[in-house]
DNA sequence: TTTAATTTGTACGTATGTATT
DNA sequence: CAATACATACGTACAAATTAA
């Protein structure tokens, strides 16, 4: 078995549905009987039957058509969740201490690079820091991040003593939508000054933008030697096969 | 408005609640008021609200209590989605008609490595493979992958002529438990001469360890160069600050 | 093309269980 | 130990989508 056995029946059905695929018994493309016909089986309410079927097909195992019913999902890839968490708590959680060091701090009012990345006019000015993360004395990441002023004018005064600039954006605007992308890039010889590593060195880097009602507010790049830095993700889901 | 209204009283209530919360009209911390009490407010019956309620949690945006009840979510992290695809699949929505190669293939029968990596006995025999996957003519992804032979014997004998590797893992054993980590690495001179990079170049590297019933089925690094290669996250939800 | 039958999707109102204060 | 608010479940009803006649 793969996950315990529970009290709850929708829970029970769910996991004996799942068991039943893992195991090959429940092949892609086979039918799940109606949820009548299970909620008998275990007298239960269709209800309870429902509810794992749609956990189910929310974690991608089976796929549901109205009058068509269910099948089991055929397999053409996986979904996997990645937690992102805070660089303080991500450092801290591995018993280092943490601290950070603001390295450049520039409003820039001609970058067309900011300017195109958080969608704002020329001349529009926007805040560029870097700022380089520690676990203990070693340096752990390397954030490049434009704030768009705009938005969040208030970042111009900011000091960022006790909240670094993500942390301080959070407790601003907590709630803002963020897309992201992870890509592996070469060390300049800047970045790897910073992060003492060797220029050319791969590096793992993660790039947020962050916008709220189609504002952007932030774009960020953290950047990780490869050498230390791994990112784990949980299994999550099957995505199908379209 | 940051999704679109919706017929079902659950997701009105829903989308309501996430409003409030992205525009800081709820803040971290904030009580949300009872199921009992937005119910009457609604209309609607306490199972309606619960189910939004319940969505809410597990995205993140709320953290229930019993008894304590609803509170907007401290954020302190992100969780994001991110779907793996097949090779085939992914190359091919590019446009680019698909092909790989297999570069290697042998029996290590005392491969210390693959050994401790699938988690078996010296001198149980494991399959190694090395694939290029190309776009086109571009080499696109370069596969090293270790199969437990003594789960999954038949791949000795596999020609691996219509179906890759990994196509045929999946459609022999569909629903296997996966496990990720991303990673960033600089080629060593095979890697690169095969992926048609200068050695050095940062690759971007999937490693899948893939199980049943814990009894490891496979292990592969998928190694894409740094250059052209971007995995995109989908905003999935928001992580509790513990 | 229209209609009917089937199966999932949502909702209701009530009831009981359970963790937490 | 009691009260509270969430968690699950029941049985029924109707809506929506899709297939089949």
């Amino acid at each position: 078995m793969t996950e315990r056995a529970s009290a709850s029946p929708y829970l029970t059905i769910k996991n004996d549905l799942l068991s039943q695929i893992r195991s090959g018994q429940l092949r892609p493309g086979d039918a799940v009987p109606h949820e009548e016909t299970i909620a008998q089986q275990y007298g239960v309410a269709r209800a309870t039957v429902h509810r794992a079927m749609r956990e189910l097909a929310e974690e991608g195992f089976v796929e549901r058509k109205r009058r068509a019913g269910t099948r089991v999902a055929a397999v053409g890839g996986r979904t996997t969740k990645v937690d992102i968490a805070l660089v303080r708590d991500e450092i801290e959680r591995t018993g280092a201490p943490y601290r950070f060091e603001i390295l450049k701090r520039d409003i820039l009012s001609g970058d067309p690079f900011g300017q195109r990345i958080l969608r704002v006019d020329a001349n529009q000015p926007v805040l560029y820091l870097e700022i380089l993360h520690f676990a203990g004395e070693r340096p752990y990441q390397l954030e490049e991040r434009w704030i768009n002023l705009d938005v969040v004018p208030s970042a111009e005064t900011q000091s960022f003593q006790a909240s670094n600039p993500n942390e301080w954006l959070i407790e601003t605007i907590p709630y803002a939508e963020a897309e992201h992308k992870f890509s592996a890039q070469n060390a300049n010889a800047h970045q790897g000054a910073a992060l003492d590593v060797p220029e050319g060195e791969a590096l793992f880097v993660i790039e947020r933008r962050t916008a709220l009602d189609a504002k952007m507010i932030t774009y960020v790049r953290m950047l990780h030697p490869g050498q230390t830095y791994a990112m784990a993700a949980t299994d999550f889901s099957l995505s199908t096969k379209n």
